[in-house]
DNA sequence: CCGCTGACTGCGG
DNA sequence: ACCGCAGCCAGCG
């Protein structure tokens, strides 16, 4: 991986604010990237010290591996989900 | 080089 | 709401 494509990436993912989440894609577009999924990636590989749960599907669905976990710290934030899903109007960071 | 695999996305049926 | 498909970038066999 290109380190300043990296440290892009941390840069967007960390300036989130708490209660607010961007799609993967936001993140992408943010960092300079065409790829959302190089975003994913990332995360799973360097993201661990980053409010990563704060990054979701555009559709406000998580990966199923992450679900429960990712849910939890949204609600802890205030950022509720209704089932499976988080409503993208309502917290997504720009809007 | 080829094909498969993901913390993905938008479009069409 | 469901499904498939094409694009997407990088790593692995």
């Amino acid at each position: 991986m290109d380190e300043e494509t990296v440290e892009q990436v941390r840069a967007v993912v960390a300036a989130i604010p708490p209660g607010r989440v961007l799609a993967y894609g936001d993140v992408a577009e943010l960092a300079g990237l065409r790829s959302a999924r190089l975003v994913g990636r990332i995360l799973a590989e360097d993201g661990a010290d980053l409010p990563w749960h704060r990054v979701l599907r555009s559709n406000g669905t998580v990966a199923d591996h992450l679900r429960h976990r990712q849910l939890e710290l949204l609600r802890a934030e205030g950022v509720l989900a209704d089932g499976a899903r988080v409503d993208m109007r309502t917290y997504r960071w720009g809007g």
